[in-house]
DNA sequence: AGCACGCCGACT
DNA sequence: GTCGGCGTGCTC
């Protein structure tokens, strides 16, 4: 008698004890559960309800079954099993990032398309459907009854919907409460249906298709890709532009061509700000075969997204990192817009660089992938000029028009002279000039270097969060200290320090800080603020720049690239804040970062149709990084990094691999980190042809985090095969050293110093 | 990671 | 005698 069995990695998993359970298919389950099927499984010591992905299904003879089988307990529709396409990426991203199988699978799958567990009549089932995002919807069902005599609410309520059904919300707009309509609903006048909340934010865009006139540049960078477009080979190339140079017209023409060659295309954008701009470009040029992919839809808007490309009704993608897994068939063009962006590298499990995933794809789908910047990673010119990648280059600006004026601010000269504020003299006096013209001004501030914090004015003790080894950071709304870490808050506000009692300041750096000092210096300029806690509504992005753009406000001040590829007639005033910790930042990337951003400044500046400035306040303005970037010296620029790359032993002359281990006992943590590199180096010794560095442990930047202790090696090495087979190898042995009770162990092959 | 099983101290 | 401390080991 031979039985049916589903071989099942289950979520909730580490990597040390992740891998593939034995579970028995039941006859109700027979021809429902193949490779890729979701399934609940029972697991553990008391068969707790997991979801698993199924990776295997095969038959075995009664005698020979696994000891202590167990049987899955259902399985979710078909609807829902990962195509093949899919699986090859799951175990990509398990080979590449040492993620668990269903880390992996959580990552390719939207979280809208992702069934849960449920129990019904107390056993443990799988959801019968998605969760979804709905809303009300009333429809009008019957004549309001002559008595008792209708209110005004009511009537208006009737009126409003002689025109057709409208949502709860809609409603609510115009003044008619829920109150008014269930009453209705009780009467049987209205009918109420829960349906899907998606709004379609851009179905007011009007297909419109413009001629698309390339300059000769321009047409000389699409002759040169378009074979490799048609080829039916996967290929990769650069485009390096300088901002303003117009890359985006070259990708409207390769998308065209693509299209035309019945073949799909999948765009992606370091944030989800920029999609609103390049959906209306791509919708108004190409029509409305276009679905978007990132994380401020919600659930339903999400899965029908997913569902429209998987059903073959997308020929163009818009998104995020995520978006990289977008599942269109016959991709033909992958573009990778401002690929120097770290965005486009997950800070959590799977930790993937979207940039390898790119490649995978382009290469399963023989696909061209075209990485655009006009400050490309070291690593990706590296990799264009030793032939890896084609280079194609845009080196005019577009319309002709002039850069800004660049003047660094020297912010020594400025303590010394007596001004202790964030916002120099200059940059005051020329905000206000600025206003007095009726012209708009930006202020980019560096987010990490303005958190306010407090700090004892007599011994200078930080305060910080007894769980995690970071500094509480001010929060004026809530008057209270909070953890960006852990969450943990503080209130009321501390007085005194609890170290030598001395009074606490809370006068320190910090967005709110500048915008106080601004309302001073400026009075009666309309400054608007732009960062985490006031974008955090799914179009509020859109409708602050939009404010912005018709003048409604004077300053906009924002903690990242608020204003990235954005045109503003009126704005002739850029100001840089708070880079210094950046240009100082650890990691090997810092200087690639500070140039990246303040060439991206320079470039915009002269965007608007009046002559532009910008000024850029630091304390080493003879910084050879802001130099070359004040002068649009991309090339100058990476002959330097290059050199320093080669010399420090950095990427792309090596990979660069921090691991992690986190435990509750200090002392633990890092006898475990010590031993696993000492067993790295063991096994790595036994093999040939490994090129490997091992610096560490050392503790990471965040000591403590949520009470757990943090220490981590650093590993410089080739990442190739061999090498992930070395880490397999030291991991089974620290395994069966039984250290992971002392620290766990995680894994970040594209960190640049720090987990 | 959870979660049970197990073998030693202080409590009725 | 037993209640519970968290050390150890397993999860199909
Ligand atoms: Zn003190
Ligand atoms: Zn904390």
């Amino acid at each position: 008698m031979s039985l049916l069995l589903a071989q099942a990695a289950v979520n909730d998993a580490n990597i040390h004890f992740d891998k593939l359970y034995s579970y028995r298919i039941p006859a109700e389950l027979a021809g429902r559960v193949f490779p890729g099927s979701m399934v609940l499984v029972p697991f553990g010591r008391g068969s707790k309800a997991r979801m698993a992905v199924v990776l295997a299904v095969g038959e075995v003879d009664e005698s020979d079954a696994p000891k202590g089988l167990k049987t899955l307990y259902d399985a979710a529709p078909e609807d829902a099993r990962l195509t093949p396409d899919l699986l090859e990426l799951v175990r990509f991203l398990k080979e590449r990032t040492f993620c668990t199988w269903f880390e992996a699978v959580k990552a390719v799958i939207p979280y809208g398309a992702q069934y849960r567990p449920a129990v019904v009549d107390g056993r443990h089932v799988m959801q019968g459907r998605l969760t979804r995002s709905t809303e009300r919807l009333y429809t009008l069902a019957g004549a309001l009854p002559e008595k008792p005599k209708p209110g005004p609410r009511q009537l208006a309520a009737v009126a409003a919907l002689q025109n057709g059904p409208l949502t709860a919300r809609q409603l609510d707009e115009v003044g008619i409460s829920r109150a008014t309509l269930d009453g209705l609903v009780k009467k049987g006048v209205l009918t109420a249906a829960e349906q899907d909340k998606a709004i379609d934010l851009f179905a007011a865009i009007p297909f419109d298709p413009q001629p698309l006139e390339l300059s000769p540049e321009q047409q000389q960078v699409f002759n040169d890709l378009l074979p490799n477009l048609e080829d039916a080979r996967p290929h990769a190339a650069l485009l390096h532009g300088v901002t303003g140079s117009g890359k985006t017209i070259v990708f409207l023409r390769l998308i065209q061509r693509t299209l035309e060659l019945g073949r799909r295309a999948l765009v992606l954008v370091p944030e989800i700000s920029l999609t609103p701009q390049m959906i209306r470009r791509l919708k108004s040029t190409f029509g409305s075969r276009l679905a978007v992919q990132h994380s401020a839809l919600n659930n339903t808007e999400r899965l029908l997204q997913w569902r429209m490309i998987q059903q073959g009704n997308a020929d163009i993608v818009v998104g995020t990192r995520s978006a990289v897994f977008a599942p269109l068939q016959n991709l033909g063009l992958i573009i990778m817009d401002e690929e120097q962006e770290h965005t486009y590298q997950s800070e959590s499990a799977p930790r993937f660089d979207a940039h390898d995933v790119a490649k995978k794809r382009a290469v399963m789908e023989n696909a061209l992938l075209l990485f655009a910047s006009a400050t490309p990673l070291t690593e990706t010119y590296h990799a264009a000029e030793s032939g890896k990648l084609q280079l194609v280059q845009l080196t005019h600006r577009y319309g002709g028009r002039p850069l800004p004026s660049v003047d660094f601010i020297d912010m020594r000269a400025e303590l010394a002279a007596g001004n202790p504020r964030e916002v120099s003299v200059r940059l005051a006096r020329e905000l206000q000039e600025n206003l007095d013209n009726g012209e708009q001004s930006i202020l980019l501030l560096n987010r990490r270097g303005y958190r306010t914090i407090g700090m004892c004015t007599t011994c200078g003790h930080v305060l910080k969060c007894p769980n995690c080894s970071v500094p509480l950071v001010y929060h004026k709304p809530q008057q209270a200290l909070l953890c960006h870490h852990c969450g943990h808050t503080v209130h009321p506000l501390p007085q005194t320090c609890p170290e030598c009692g001395g009074k606490i300041s809370y006068s320190g750096f910090g967005t709110q800080r500048v915008e106080e000092e601004l309302a001073e210096l400026l009075p009666g300029a309309r400054i608007l603020r732009m960062d985490q806690d006031s974008t955090s509504r799914k179009d509020a992005h859109e409708t602050m720049l939009a404010q912005f753009a018709r003048h409604e406000y004077d300053i906009l001040l924002g903690t990242q690239m608020v204003a990235k590829g954005l045109d503003f007639e009126k704005v002739t005033l850029v100001g840089v804040l708070g880079i210094d910790s950046l240009l100082f930042g650890q990691g090997f990337r810092a200087y690639e970062s500070v140039f990246s951003l303040i060439t991206q400044v320079v470039g915009r500046g002269g965007r608007a149709a009046l002559p532009g400035r910008a000024l850029i306040q630091t304390s080493v303005p003879d910084h050879p990084v802001l130099q070359l970037a004040a002068a649009q010296d991309y090339k100058g620029f990476y002959r330097e990094e290059i050199t320093f790359r080669r010399f420090s032993l950095y990427p792309p002359f090596c990979s660069f691999v921090v691991v992690g281990f986190i435990g509750d006992q200090e002392g633990a943590v890092f006898i475990a980190a010590q031993r696993f590199g000492a067993l790295l180096g063991q096994h790595a010794a036994q093999k040939p042809n490994i090129p490997l560095r091992i610096l560490g442990p050392a503790p990471m930047n965040i000591t403590m985090l949520n009470n757990k202790f943090r220490y981590k090696l650093t590993l410089k090495c080739r990442n190739d095969a061999a090498f992930r087979a070395l880490l397999h190898e030291t991991l089974d042995a620290y395994d069966a050293e039984k250290l992971p009770q002392k620290a766990s162990v995680i894994l970040d092959f594209n960190s640049d110093g720090d987990l």
